[in-house]
DNA sequence: TTTATTTTTTCGGAGCTCGAAAAATATAGC
DNA sequence: GCTATATTTTTCGAGCTCCGAAAAAATAAA
């Protein structure tokens, strides 16, 4: 039900620009069309996609294709000639941010990566200007030469603003209300989007396997700490001020488990990696904060799994915390796929039967035993390719749609 | 972010659709609207809008009223022309079944109320067809010599279905399952649309306060049960499968206090007022499932307000679940405005403290002191006014912004 | 080489919006 | 009462964009 917000009259141009966006989008999402198939996806006829499509060529935002062999083998008639996204017609600048490492790339208009680093820093003990300074001078390093790029994402691990335009807070730095948003557009006049990087992880999965993570689905993030991305309606959903899906922060235990946020009872007090680990060790009062990031796990895990004990105990109550705030979010938006992601889901076989049985408890209890969950062990290249996807997306619909032209992208003319 | 799920070129006739519906929409949230006010708040050109406005006035859709004094005092100049729409053009009919009690009302296209019944039954006790043919006869009984109507919307306290056709499961009667929309489709040949109480309630909100509930907010139903209403982006966020919003049932303590659905933990389970009856008395293993439905809840809060005690106690454990669950809620979507409706509120008092301790002590903390709770104490007319929205926005939308021409509702040719 | 088949482009027609000018309708001033 | 001024609404021509049908292009099959 739209709700009466006014001002957004179609016009003329209107038209256009959403049909050029229609287009842009189809070749992006198959990767090779031609324009009959293109009007057949659309619903456009094939004139209208005719006359775009030329535009779209002289501006240098596609390309023809020899002679696409989508279709089989050669069959009677003139054949299609498919259509691409020309590569050089844009390029993005991809940047994440996570414990002790960040990552650059850029990438091209089809999604290809030109070129990558990786920096290693420490992360917590950085000062917010040198932090600030490491990452300006990780995209001045990157794209020193490489010409002209039209967009920056930044994905963080942590609270994003809903403009994504600000680092609210992370888990991984010791500063809060970072706006490196507008830090980067002052530095390189270019737009920038700071995600939060489990949204990019949902935004991927959309794009690698759009049977199964459709218009609807969920991402969790296992790992040192508890993050989720969210699609709803087939639109990430962000909260109302911040980047929003604080799954690991809704409360499972009321006065429970002390979680790294200061708060206590969280879910992340309980399946967070650290928290596995401290309850594994002592009782679960005080958070260690040990950076547990990989091998210490690896080994408590063998433990659990031998033989019954603290070790596995910690993992079930991890298992039950996930299993019961994922029944509270079924209450609300009801069962969907479900990915599991990132170094926690090493211990997935411990975790299922109790996702599960705590799961059959809650309100989505009925329809639990349907839910099929798939797991990805590593979430950098998923962060990675939710970036780039998310960066050139917006350059499809923001730039590219309208039809613009913008600096340093001249394309060439293709009589 | 759009994702890419194709078939939507736009067209010229949807231009004028939607132009359509957004000059309906306009004069539907202003009451009384002239062309040229109307031109302004769409972005519209005037002679747009005297395209699009001649054509609804011949349709039967808005009538011009007589010079509308909608500005001020007479200025000089030709005096702008108020346009309403018609309340002629369309009627609906809106049933409410709620404990005991099935209302029903016609009201027209202006959302008048032209006539309104209310009956008494024993819902619970009620067979399966019983309840249907009582449903049936209030629809009869009601539109009886009232001529055609184009709408029925049917508000439920219950889990519907996503598609609005089915209530899922009710706690006010002892059937599930039950396609109350197709019954309806097919005795009456109109569009049916179920809908869960508590979504209604967040539609009347909008349409009551747009500046306090605008795109984003939260309508929460203390009464026997707990229910909720959530607006996200400007539409009433519903479930994949079913109406979703189950604030009730999501999960505040593992294993703890029993449900009316069954299941251990759930808020409802603390914060209904069947388990705050419960838990004043003695411990608080199982539901009495007594209907506490006015009188016996007054005496009790009466109790609570004297002194300290299992009655105090009783409500300050409802407002810590509602505060815990608020606070994981708001972990995924932050916070918003919030009201409180239904006879549950009158503890608000008790419940305050309570639910902002509760808050306090989770991830929407920092903010949580921002928020204002607005307190309605009658849900009925909530209801009614939001199934009459609703209706109409449907007819606006699907029937008049499109320009078909329906049966029964015969345009009066206004030269 | 001719015919059949399929894709793509071209062209005329129709619908919608827009801006500017004209028409309509009131008040204000003399 | 008449004219000037102000404001709203309608009218009219121009400009986009889309569509359908026909033409053109490009290939396989006969």
């Amino acid at each position: 039900m739209t709700t009466g917000i006014l001002k957004g009259g179609i016009r003329h141009d209107e038209m256009r620009r959403s049909n050029r966006s229609l287009v842009i989008g189809a070749v992006r999402r198959a990767g090779k069309l031609s324009r009959t198939e293109i009007a057949g996806l659309t619903g456009l006829s094939q004139s209208t996609i005719s006359a775009i499509a030329a535009d779209l060529i002289s501006e240098g935002i596609m390309l023809e294709t020899e002679h696409a062999s989508s279709t089989a083998t050669t069959r009677r008639g003139r054949p299609q000639v498919a259509l691409t996204l020309n590569p050089e017609a844009a390029r993005a600048v991809c940047l994440y941010l996570s414990y002790n490492q960040l990552l650059a790339a850029i990438v091209d208009y089809s999604g290809a990566t030109i070129r990558s680093t990786s920096q290693t820093l420490d992360t917590l003990a950085l000062g917010r200007e040198e932090l600030i300074d490491a990452v300006m001078g990780a995209v001045r390093n990157i794209t020193d030469g490489q010409g002209q790029f039209m967009r920056i994402v930044f994905a963080f691990q942590g609270v994003t603003d809903a403009r994504a335009n600000e680092v609210l807070w992370s888990p991984i730095v010791s500063h809060s209300n970072i706006p490196f948003g507008s830090l980067l557009e002052d530095a390189f006049s270019v737009p920038v989007s700071v995600q939060n990087d489990c949204n990019l992880i949902a935004t991927a999965l959309h794009w690698k396997n759009p049977e199964r993570y459709g218009k609807n689905f969920l991402a969790v993030l296992l790992s040192h700490g508890i993050g989720m991305g969210l699609m709803l309606n087939g639109r990430i959903f962000t909260g109302i001020r911040s980047s929003g899906g604080e799954f690991g922060h809704m409360i499972h235990k009321p006065d429970g488990s002390l979680c790294r946020c200061g708060r206590r009872g969280c879910i992340e007090a309980y399946a967070g990696s650290y928290a596995i680990q401290r309850r594994a060790q002592d009782e679960n009062l005080h958070a260690p904060l040990a950076d547990t990031h990989g091998a210490d796990l690896q080994s408590l895990l063998a433990t659990a799994r031998a033989s019954e004990g603290p070790a596995r105990l910690a993992f079930r109550e991890a298992g039950q915390a996930i299993g019961f705030g994922l029944g509270s979010l079924f209450s609300l938006i009801d069962p969907a796929p479900v990915a599991l992601i990132g170094h926690g889901t090493a211990a997935f076989d411990i975790l299922e039967p109790e996702i599960r049985t705590a799961l059959a408890q809650t309100a989505a209890g009925d329809i639990a035993s349907e839910l099929a969950f798939e797991v990805w062990p590593d979430e950098v290249p998923l962060i990675q390719e939710g970036s780039a996807m998310s960066a050139l997306i917006s350059v499809d619909q923001d730039v590219f749609g309208p039809g613009l032209r913008i600096l340093g992208a001249e394309p060439e003319v293709v009589a």
